[in-house]
DNA sequence: GACTGGCACTCCGTAGCGACGAGTGCCAGC
DNA sequence: GCTGGCACTCGTCGCTACGGAGTGCCAGTC
């Protein structure tokens, strides 16, 4: 593993012109932009190295060489700093935020601005419910026997589900448990609801309990657990952009494919953190139909704490430290604004 | 114009095996694969007179002939007779709906259904709120000057927005608030809202004015006016499958583009009526960027209403008749879940 | 008059070939 | 340890040849 530093400037070199050219970079073009201080034949002999270490390869002998993901891994931990924002960038970010009238909103703007800055596929996932708290529960009936129940977070985020009761209720009925469930719930955090859920029941009038174990068990399963199912997608139309190479191949379809998938989006979000970014490059990903992609994921919410996962699907020749950076401020920006909502 | 029933059928036959093949069809296959009873040599005069009258073209000197918008039109106007849905696809559908446990959920199985069975880009438009009339509204206090509304509808979908109030209330004028606004809205068609609502403000106790007005006019403007907005999306990985032709030519990148574009898909709705679907052949769409595929759309709604539009897009060769009936049955479903509900 | 068989023609797609150029690996020399 | 030089590889491009599919047209037949 003997990689000296020019060895390493000399890949940080090659990881940067082959992403910006997409084409595979050989010795000579390599001195000429870089100011390496060395002829080509050295440069030869560094590649021939970084090689074997299986860092870069070649696509066909005597063509120049392309990364591996191997290379764009070591790039990536030791070879690249944050590239700070653009000016242009922050105002972009700042402004496209701003504005933004409920959570359905904020959600759709942050998709568009990353995707539209990144230039790449862009996944949000909506703030989960589990760290958030209950303002209110309304149910409001629909017919004797059904009900609409409804749950409004403090994150501002309202969930409906209508409930089929085991038996028709009247409407002091009713008022009842709307009363019994807001004293009760609200204020609590959705995660610490299911013990005082099952008191709730426990403590109902004999007549009500049927109603209000229906009621509890849709709270439970529904409104609860269904929560984090949601994400926003933009920026399909930028795959296009990842280049005539891939997709004449029909590599394409695939990712397609995966990108429809909501379950397999929210895989891409297990244990992100806020602050720091993630990068999974091509086959470290555990989604195999995205193996042929890179994807960086950040976790975002008010604070430290995380309430959804962001991020973006880009060829695994992407510009990593831009990419990095955006994907960063745009959940920053992203978390505050929920803090402040 | 003259046009006799031979022609019409060779044409039919173009059309069949073009959209089966995907090639160019020349005249001796043609007359191996259909019972014409005549020579390749009569059916060459024929495609030449077809070709004249611009029904078919040549994408190149002696290749076979390829049908042209306007040939695929004629097809679709005088050729083609609905073509009944296979019991596979029958069952297919009640499947998918049954079980739907709300409008979101509906909405989405139905979108992922149509993209499935068509194999092609699937669009449903949210139903919009303008026919169905209002449940119930409820406010929620956020803060002292910030009310959450929330509007529910009998067709059970919710809408939610944060109003800034013009000053602080108390709780009691909130309940004041919550009452009169229902009193006189629950029930009412949100179409026949605004001039009901104007009442409101004018009658309201001169203390509760500006908030009754801010109410009234976020009321107006966010839930009533927004509500055609929302678009669900499915099966985008099918454009895929257009062909490397156009996919090659990176004619794909408008089209994604489009498609994220909800302003524009809901373009393709204008107009639609239930029952009977609606195609947009090639140049026949006005959104320009769907100039190189065909749109297949049709309203939907309980009854012989339209509250939605749904359809799909595709390319301009595809199987018609079999599109047109999977779309309609599955737009005929859809009404029938929303009647139940 | 309508249809058919035959024929020459066009032109796409593919394969083979050679020149060119980019890039490499290696080696001798500094 | 670095460099210049050199032979070699191999992909790309342009050219040519050619087979095949399909056509348009024409003369002949029913």
């Amino acid at each position: 593993m003997g990689l000296d530093d020019r060895k390493l400037e000399v890949l940080r070199a090659i990881v940067e012109d082959y992403v910006a050219t997409q084409e595979p970079v050989g010795s000579k073009a390599l001195v000429e932009r870089h100011a390496l201080g060395v002829s080509p034949a050295t440069v030869r002999n560094d590649m021939a190295v970084l090689e074997d270490e299986g860092y870069i390869r070649q696509p066909h002998t005597s063509a120049g060489r392309v990364p591996t993901d191997r290379g764009y891994r070591l790039f990536v931990d030791r070879l690249s700093r944050v590239k700070p924002l653009s000016p242009a960038e922050r105002r972009a970010i700042e402004r496209f935020l701003v504005g933004a009238v409920d959570l359905d909103d904020v959600v759709h703007r942050a998709v568009r601005l990353l995707a539209q800055l990144t230039r790449q596929v862009a996944v949000v996932q909506y703030p989960s419910l589990t760290r958030s708290a209950v303002r209110h529960l309304e149910l409001v009936p629909v017919s004797t026997t059904r009900l609409l129940l409804v749950m409004i977070t403090d994150t501002g985020r309202v969930e409906q589900r209508v409930v089929e009761l085991p038996g028709p209720v009247d409407p002091e009925e009713i008022t009842d448990l709307r009363r019994v469930l807001n004293a009760t719930l609200a204020g609590v955090k959705l995660v610490d609801t299911p013990p005082l859920v099952q008191g709730l029941v426990e403590r109902a009038e004999p007549q009500a309990k049927a109603t209000m174990s229906t009621l509890v068990s849709v709270l439970l399963e529904t409104l609860v657990e269904r929560h984090e199912e949601r994400i926003a997608l933009a920026g399909t139309s930028n795959l296009a952009r990842m280049g005539p190479l891939d997709l004449s191949t029909g590599a394409l379809r695939p990712i397609l494919e995966a990108l429809e998938e909501e379950v397999i989006l929210l895989k891409l979000f297990d244990e992100v953190k806020a602050g720091s970014a993630r990068v999974r490059i091509g086959d470290e990903n555990e989604v195999v139909d995205l193996r042929s992609t890179s994807v960086v994921s950040t976790g975002y919410g008010p604070g430290a704490t995380v309430v959804g996962g962001m991020g973006v699907v880009g060829p695994t020749r992407m510009d990593y430290p831009g990419t990095i950076a955006t994907v960063r401020a745009v959940a920053r920006y992203l978390g505050e604004m929920l803090a402040q909502h």
